[in-house]
DNA sequence: GGTCGCAGAGTTTTT
DNA sequence: CTCTGCGACC
């Protein structure tokens, strides 16, 4: 056996990045490189040479990577003595996390850079749904738009109702860094909006050249874009009149980029966007991006802050996930240190697939240009920025060694993101060799143990496919040719031994693959767990469900009757007649057809009272009875078992539940094949994959598509329907100028999806598979790039393994904790050990533990609301008893500081405690602790004395001089008990 | 061999 | 909304 290791020589890029602290790096780390191992080397570097962790920011973009690097930081041996606290309370943390803290800290005034008179008090909640905010924007837009109809009729006539649309964009502006204001956009924002109009004229005449064919000259690129117009409905546009030979006609240039609709789309969402900003401030909510937005704003306004906030260090982890607000906003954290900055940001562009959370790799591919662009951005009106960011400023690394994958593997990796998405795509193939000149050196030796190949299932049905998967498990669990070598940490081998399920990964595109074959593995024996959620309510099963659900309870809910009808074969006229019927009350006029559906309803009521019966009854009709309907009912269940589901809030629940997103886990059991979607496989490593689902029109995916309002730098903001008429005829068009310009600036359509491919292609170890049924691009242009041939007759008999234990794999231990075994929980946990933790935390904010209903609940946090605001001297926003009596205690209090809301994290044992103290009133000898209850009883007294005296024990540390004195106020009955 | 018209069939998900 | 495949036509 061999058991050589790859020395690494000095000049290893890794080491040199661990080792360089100062100045500016970006380093490109391709996939299995060791990035995040790498970061915390560096880090450790940087606390032993006595740099304090409050001066490093570490920032990521998901919870967990934040996560599991906090605890890799807290848990890391320094050489340097280092104190635990500062660990624990060091800047190890996701974006959004980092801007929430920042906020609650800065943001009060925040909206007033906007000119929203609105204050953001500490206390705000951040939309986490999806179809939460989604819901709250549709109230607010249709709000909005009635009250506005006039003004911008003719784009709401154009938009229709799509209000999906006017969010995204929204979302879409504020991530690239424009903000309405009162009267116009922030900074240069009106300029961004509108376009770049040289650079338009200078594509336009780039792409009309005369083109040279074989033989004779042959229609050029705009010539073709223009032909293709003859498929769009345009009221004032003939695609025939400006064609001239195999150009198109120079005059077109000038009318193509002067819209007059643009100005009042821009003056629109301006109104729209500016105006959701507001609501949301008056409802203290905010969403994701703009928890961006106003941190973003406040370091760019405030010099002070900004100076107070930045750190001498940063380090940001999976770059290629940014945006560009993100990449601005790290621009103004970075200390100047003699004019340099110290930033270190890593990542993959190849790794890049979050395109449609408006990420872009261009913030790593165009890294240099973006700096120096953002500097000129930032420093608009006055010098934001100080510190140099010339091309010489900054350090390239690309990290050359692979620690998880064959040579074979990383080799063939190359050809990825080379791989045509359609017949006439044409990859961006210099961009991808500029930027991944070779592939990475493999550290571990495994090309004895590698393989790489096709499969094509003989036959086009569906189950083929999954079938073939399901033989080729079995093949390589059975045959002792496979072997997964296993290595030590210092880079030797430590066993090699055979396959067995749980490290065999299936990938594919979509989520449904992987039902179909959980579903086929059952029927053979070989057990796949599949990971990842599922739009539940949105399958057929949820739908109809859902339908039969509202006519249960309402028999003349249309909505409900409308899929019911549909899926019983009517069509567009009939539906209209039929739910006619049904809205009028007069189904006796078809009492033949409606008898059994009614019959059915019936019985359907008359369980009512046993839902999942009744979930049964429905099911049963159609003869539904896979794994939807087994989540369907899981999480039914569970909604009753959790008292969630009395008869009133059915109606409320299925209202809610259309679009909603569910994380099943069907029958998942210990040594199983692991399925998941691409995204979900990333930053994860398995010895082998099966990329399966290489189908045409599935992977890649050719579903993409331009929204409504559509925004490009070089054409700015567009809309692309257009209201107007055709002699009598009056309603909405495609608009020309768009759709040219569009299809002018449209650029790599299928570059994500390759990106997929090479992540995809990259989880793999030891052995890599492709299958398919219908062989897409992407597995064709693989076949030719390795000059192989698809195996399209393979057989193996499914034999399903039981594994025995001296095979079974050693538990992936997570790396080496010297734990200082404490755990996090709040305060409340400590109150009364019954309450399980999460609901504990929960409950953080709610001022009464007797509060168990809605109604007290909201009540108290409206309270404490107020309260925080009276501290903060900003008008309440409403009146009551209760208000008065905070506000003259407040007043009469004669306290030096004020202090609402105050987080804190406090060591105590082997547990963190956190909490929130709802006032600290600070006077010369002594401090005190105001504890608000907004219920009425004081049965929980000797609790609520619990409480406080913890928060006696934290302000202690923070004052150690001062008397602390505990007060629970009352506000109910406006009585004090002193602690 | 080019190209035209038409039917059919199709996604991911984080903060 | 956009790609593929197929048949039709020059």
């Amino acid at each position: 056996m061999k058991t050589k290791i790859t020395k690494i020589s000095n000049i290893n890029p890794q080491d040199t990045f661990a080792e360089s602290t100062n100045g500016i790096y970006i380093v490109d780390a391709g996939a299995g490189t060791g990035k995040t191992h790498t970061i915390i080397r560096r880090y450790k570097n940087l606390i032993n040479a006595g740099v304090h962790p409050k001066d490093i920011l570490l920032i990521t973009f998901t919870r967990n990577a934040a996560e599991q690097m906090r605890n890799d930081v807290v848990t890391a041996a320094y050489e340097q003595e280092v104190s635990i606290t500062d660990l624990l309370e060091a800047p190890v943390l996701n974006f959004h996390s980092y801007c929430l803290r920042f906020l609650k800290k800065y943001g009060l005034k925040a909206p007033s850079i906007l000119g929203i008179s609105e204050m953001l008090t500490g206390n705000f909640n951040v939309a986490e749904e999806n179809i939460y905010e989604s819901e709250l924007f549709r109230k607010f837009y249709l709000k909005f738009r009635k009250s506005n109809f006039r003004k911008y009729e003719s784009i709401y006539k154009s938009l229709s109702y799509d209000y999906e649309t006017v969010l995204s964009s929204i979302k879409k502006l504020c991530s690239i860094g424009i903000f309405p204001t009162s009267k116009g956009w922030f900074s240069n924002g009106a300029e961004l909006l509108k376009g770049n109009e040289d650079e338009y004229r200078k594509k336009f005449e780039q792409m009309n050249e005369v083109c040279m064919g074989k033989t004779s000259e042959v229609q050029n690129e705009m010539h073709s874009i223009i032909k293709g117009m003859k498929d769009k409905v345009c009221f004032d546009f003939n695609y025939e009149e400006n064609l001239e030979g195999k150009r198109v006609k120079e005059s077109l240039i000038d009318e193509i980029f002067s819209d007059e609709m643009q100005e009042e789309l821009i003056e629109f969402m301006r109104d729209v966007y500016y105006s959701y900003i507001e609501f949301m401030l008056k409802r203290n909510i905010l969403n994701f991006d703009f928890v961006i937005m106003f941190a973003y704003l406040v370091l760019y306004s405030d010099k002070e802050i900004r100076n107070a906030s930045q750190f001498e260090y940063i380090m940001v982890d999976e770059f290629q996930d940014t945006d560009e607000i993100q990449f601005l906003l790290l621009m103004l954290l970075c200390k100047d240190i003699n004019g340099t900055a110290n930033i270190g940001v890593v990542g993959d562009w190849k790794q890049g697939i979050y395109g449609f959370r408006n990420t872009t790799i261009e913030n790593i591919t165009l890294f240099s240009e973006r700096l120096s662009d953002y500097k000129k951005v930032l420093n608009k009106g006055s010098e934001r920025i100080t510190y140099n960011t010339d091309e010489s400023a900054i350090n390239k690394i690309t990290f050359e060694y692979n620690y998880r994958s064959s040579q074979k593997i990383l080799d063939f990796s190359m050809h990825t993101l080379k791989c045509k998405g359609s017949a006439d795509d044409k990859p961006d193939i210099e961009m991808v060799t500029n930027n991944f000149s070779k592939p990475l050196t493999a550290i571990r030796e495994l090309d004895d143990l590698t393989e790489i190949a096709f499969y094509e299932s003989a036959v086009q049905d569906s189950d083929s496919e999954t079938e073939l998967i399901l033989k080729k498990i079995s093949e390589l669990t059975n045959d002792e040719k496979y072997l997964i070598r296993e290595f030590e940490k210092d880079g030797s081998v430590k066993c090699e031994r055979r396959i067995q399920y749980s490290d065999i990964c299936v990938l594919s595109r979509t989520n449904e693959f992987g039902l179909k074959l959980q579903k086929e593995g059952i029927t053979k024996n070989i057990p796949v767990n599949f990971e990842g959620g599922l739009e539940l309510f949105a399958s057929q099963q949820g739908i109809l469900l859902l339908a039969w659900l509202r006519v249960m309870l309402n028999v003349n809910s249309a909505e409900g009757w409308l899929p019911i009808l549909e899926t019983d074969g009517n069509k567009f006229n009939e539906l209209k007649y039929l739910t006619d019927l049904i809205s009028k009350n007069n189904t006796n006029a078809e009492s033949e057809y409606f008898r059994e559906l009614f019959d059915f309803r019936d019985k359907l009521a008359s369980e009512k009272e046993n839902l999942l019966n009744v979930i049964e009854m429905i099911f049963t009709r159609y003869g539904f009875e896979d794994e939807y309907c087994n989540a369907i009912l899981t999480e039914f269940s569970s909604w009753i078992k959790n008292d969630l589901l009395s008869p009133g809030e059915l109606t409320n629940l299925i209202n809610n539940l259309k679009i909603d997103r569910f994380n099943i886990e069907i029958s998942n059991t210990d040594n199983a094949v692991v399925y998941q979607t691409i995204h979900g496989s990333k930053g994860l490593e398995y010895p082998v994959v099966i990329l399966a689902n290489m189908n045409t029109l599935v992977f890649p995916s050719s579903k993409s598509s331009y929204p409504n309002i559509y925004y490009h730098p070089v054409s700015g903001l567009r809309l692309r329907k257009q209201f107007g008429s055709i002699g009598e005829y009056s309603g909405v068009f495609d608009n020309w100028r768009s759709e040219i310009l569009i299809c002018m600036l449209k650029t790599g359509n299928y570059d994500e999806e390759r990106r997929l491919l090479y992540v995809a292609a990259t989880r793999a170890k030891q052995y890599l598979y492709f299958t398919t049924r219908k062989a897409s691009n992407f597995f064709k242009d693989l076949l030719t790039f390795c000059g192989e041939i698809p195996v399209n007759n393979f057989d193996y008999q499914i034999i399903p393994v039981e594994f025995k234990n001296e095979i079974d794999r050693e538990e992936i231990k997570a790396p080496e904790v010297k734990s200082h075994g404490r755990k996090f929980v709040s305060v409340h946990t400590l109150m009364d050990e019954d309450v399980p933790a999460s609901e504990s935390f929960e409950s953080e904010i709610v001022p009464d533990i007797s509060a168990g209903n809605n109604e007290a609940m909201e009540y108290g946090i409206k309270i404490h609301l107020a309260a925080q605001r009276i501290a903060n001297k900003i008008d309440p926003g409403f009146e009551s008893e209760e208000v008065r009596g905070i506000y003259s205690f407040l007043k009469n209090c004669g306290a030096e500081e004020i202090h609402s809301e105050v987080d804190f994290l406090y060591p105590s044992g082997n547990e963190m405690i956190r909490g929130t103290i709802d006032l600290i009133l600070i006077y010369k000898d002594r401090v005190e602790i105001v504890d608000y209850k907004t219920g009425s009883g004081k049965k929980f007294l000797e609790q609520y004395k619990k409480q406080i005296s913890i928060y006696k024990e934290v302000v202690n540390k923070v004052y150690p001089d001062k008397e602390v004195t505990g007060l629970i106020y009352f506000t109910g009955i406006n009585e004090f008990v002193k602690v």
